[in-house]
DNA sequence: CTTGAAATACTACTACG
DNA sequence: CGTAGTAGTATTTCAAG
């Protein structure tokens, strides 16, 4: 299937000095319709293999892999993983929350975000404007786990003034690809 | 010759309650302390060949390729895809968004859930218990593209009384791995 | 600078024990 | 589940647009 391995058994490791460290801040500018359609489909479908994928996109299988590493190594492509299924793996219930912190100071807020992230199943947690300070996102089991979450984690995130529950009652779109 | 049988180790599991036949497989019941390592490596990085993933879990190559494909068969693993950076990729801004419809009928949800996702950007559409009816959250370039969406396609979306949006200012955490 | 063709090394995959 | 063998793929090398 797809093994984009990282080997340096054998060969030059200390060698591998791309010449691509002008790409800092680099959109999509350099980009070109050949590099947009390998990242549609490993967007939809990474499983495929690079000859598969470079046939799809009209290249040699050397030319296809090339630019696939360009792309992981630019850090437009973040990485490959595997998308689990929520309910089969037990965590079927899906938690939006927004925070209201007690003071709006840096010390105040960097305390939250560096607690947030460790909330168990936490999945998103995002600064943003508005009547809440931060939005979180958080997968748990059911009502029950989510009530004992709600009671020993959340409620004791610091500077935490308010937090208010909006229970995913049906997930109707959930996807991590957007248009290039 | 799809001979999906059950784990080896299967002693003193009787079929107990096989009322509901909704879910095509049964859970993470199934889901041994090897099975569960091969996701969690998974959900975190996909790239990893085969033999190395193996190895990592204690398992020879053929064993744990079995394993693999019976999880992605099973449904459990969704599928494999490539994780684009949002901003290197030109949708560098995030907004939530609460929505509050005018009638609560199943007509008027199900009108909205179709055009919902049909909203270029739309990441994620889901229906909420509290004062919102649905929750999106949407990827877009910046607040000029976002404001064009708003004025284009948001608030035509059918049978909306209000649209409450929340630009996100910092992306504090965004992952697609939750505990297993 | 990037592509494509051939050759090699490694891997996925099948059959069997 | 593991071992061995085969088929196919990824990956390097090198020549050329």
């Amino acid at each position: 299937m797809n093994a984009t391995k990282v080997r340096g058994i054998n060969n030059t490791e200390a060698a591998a000095d791309v010449s691509t460290a002008s790409t800092a801040v680099d959109p999509l500018h350099a980009l070109d319709r050949i590099d947009r359609a390998i990242l549609r489909q490993l967007q939809t479908d990474a499983s495929i293999s690079n000859v598969a994928l470079a046939a799809k996109v009209k290249l040699s299988a050397p030319a296809c892999l090339r630019r696939v590493e360009r792309l992981k190594e630019s850090g437009l492509i973040r990485g490959v993983v595997a998308l689990i299924d929520p309910k089969a793996a037990g965590a079927g219930m899906l938690v939006i929350i927004g925070v209201v912190l007690d003071r709006s100071t840096p010390e105040s807020f960097a305390e939250f975000e560096k607690a947030a992230q460790k909330v168990a199943g936490c999945m998103e947690c995002h600064v943003v404007t508005g009547e809440f300070d931060y939005f979180m996102t958080i997968r748990t089991r059911d009502s029950d786990s989510f009530n004992r979450l709600h009671a020993e984690q959340l409620l004791y995130l610091p500077g935490v003034r308010q937090i208010r529950s909006f229970m995913v009652l049906k997930e109707i779109l959930s996807t991590t690809k957007f248009p290039l």
